[in-house]
RNA sequence: GCGGCCAUAGCUCAGUUGGUUAGAGCACAAGAUUGUGGAUCUUGGGGUCGCGGGUUCGAGUCCCGUUGGCCGCCCCA
């Protein structure tokens, strides 16, 4: 039958589907508003130089990209940061800091599908700009864990990574190192959990072999769980900006200690993510099963405004995927089954019943109730059936004989009661009945 | 981009060494049932067996290709 199928990697979002999607839609929102982050949208297409301009030209190998009949190059958005950067860096001066924001939004990518990700997905981006210290990154962070927690997940599902560029680099600097081997190196990190010795491999080739002492204190640092064993690795090495950086540590922790969501939280400096235009603190949450991507990651990324011709402006943002999520919700049990249904769904005898019953059922709807009926005529035990089938908590009935009499039958489809009301006082009734429950 | 596995009804699946008109359960619909429920019974609609080619007297079954899916690699903003 299916002539025409879905695109590879589209998804298609039947009733049922769609009710899930809204479910963890609705609580990100709700949540990121109780925060105090305030919602925005933009373009689903973009110049495709926005997303070279801050990943390379490399980048376009993974987008949806092509020349539209304008000759513009443009490609569908496969992330918000550039986007949002571009939008808070044009009226930063109009905008009273710090800038809170947060979208709901779907993104697209052109990958080879997998468990959790998908050619198109939707995320929650919520961003703070205008903040260099900590404080930024405690509210993003608290909000990531609500945003989870929201939904029924607590410490035993979840946990959030959180490890430190800065750190990597004031270290990596003190152990004599220049910036193009540091980022060898936190390249060699971010995959070392992964391959081991082999992430060195690429540090390798370009540098040759690190210096076993050097090698073996990174091993060290790349083990650090704790901020004890942070500072008290840190301690003997001489370097002013370590000191201030341990400060922004203490603070943030303190401030999520605070909060009560250090059971949320592992230090974990294992944790670098790839992408280079991270600046600071970089965070990403996982199922504490391990058994899913991420769920969810961020971080701080101070130049990344400018560099997209913005003004100097620092800026600290994550995003969760729907997809991994979802799956995760699904796996503890933690998605509800939605059933849609009506308020009040009404029998009805024969046409002039209907006639009667048409002047309640819009009053009712237009009243705000969730009202169905069955389109046609269909046999009166059929109704009673399918008014059950629809999960409405009332039944109105219009028979013949009730409509004769001026009345109508009202059974509370529950308790299976029923009584006989006037039909003008059937929407007093109906209320009462909901405003009661 | 690379590798492994897979594809039969809306869903879950059966289908013998290749052999009549491709089946079941669930779901959907009609009837039993012109006035009272999630049950039951009867009946029905729904399939180019993913698509194309090949082997064969004969292919859902075997072979090749292709498309799509799942899983992993690369990547993961």
């Amino acid at each position: 039958m299916a002539t025409f199928q879905t695109l590879p990697g589209f998804r298609e979002f039947y009733p049922d589907d769609l009710a899930r999607r809204k479910h963890i839609f609705d609580l990100w929102r709700r949540t990121a508003h109780h925060f105090g982050f305030v919602e925005y949208d933009a373009p689903v297409l973009e110049p495709l130089e926005l997303y070279k301009a801050k990943s390379g030209d490399e980048i376009e190998a993974q987008l949806f990209s092509f020349t539209d009949k304008g000759g513009r190059e443009v490609a569908l958005r496969p992330e918000m940061t550039p986007t949002v950067c571009r939008l808070v860096g044009a009226r930063i001066n109009a905008l009273k800091r710090p800038v809170k924001w947060f979208s709901i939004a779907e993104f697209y990518r052109y990958e080879r599908m997998q468990k959790g990700r998908g050619r198109c997905f939707f995320q929650l981006n919520a961003d703070i700009f205008g903040e260099p210290g900590p404080e930024a990154e405690i509210e993003l962070v608290a909000l990531l864990i609500q945003c989870l927690a929201s939904f029924g997940l607590t410490e035993q599902d979840f946990y959030i990574r959180l490890s430190d560029r800065n750190l990597w680099f004031y270290y990596l600097e003190a152990l004599g190192l220049d910036e193009a081997r540091i980022r060898g190196v936190l390249g060699a990190v971010d995959r070392y959990e992964k391959y081991g010795d082999e992430a060195f491999k690429a540090y390798t080739e370009q540098f040759g072999e690190l210096d076993a002492s050097l090698k073996a204190k990174v091993l060290a640092f790349l083990e650090i769980k704790s901020i004890e064993a942070l500072e008290a690795t840190l301690a003997a090495v001489g370097h002013a900006k370590l000191g201030a950086r341990l400060a922004d540590w203490r603070k943030l922790l303190g401030g999520l200690d605070a909060m009560g969501l250090t059971k949320f939280i592992a230090v974990d400096l294992g944790v670098v993510r790839g992408l280079a235009y991270y600046t600071g603190f970089v965070f990403e949450a996982f199922d504490r099963k391990g058994e899913l991507r991420a769920l969810a990651g961020g971080g701080r990324y101070d130049d990344l405004v400018e560099k997209l011709g913005g003004p100097a402006l620092p800026a600290v943002g994550f995003a969760i995927g729907d997809m991994t999520f979802a799956l995760l919700l699904e796996q503890r049990g933690l998605m509800p089954n939605f059933i849609q249904a009506p308020d009040v769904y009404c029998v009805i005898g024969g046409e002039a019943a209907r006639r009667a019953a048409f002047g309640d059922i819009h009053a009712l709807r237009a009243a705000g109730r969730r009202v169905d009926y069955p389109l046609k005529e269909v046999a009166f035990g059929k109704q009673f059936k399918l008014a059950a089938d629809s999960g409405a908590k009332l039944a109105l009935i219009y028979g013949d004989d009730e409509v004769a009499q001026g009345k109508v039958k009202i059974r509370d489809l529950t308790d299976r009661t029923e009584h006989e009301v006037a039909r003008g006082d059937v929407l007093a009734v109906v209320r009462d009945f909901f405003s009661a429950g």
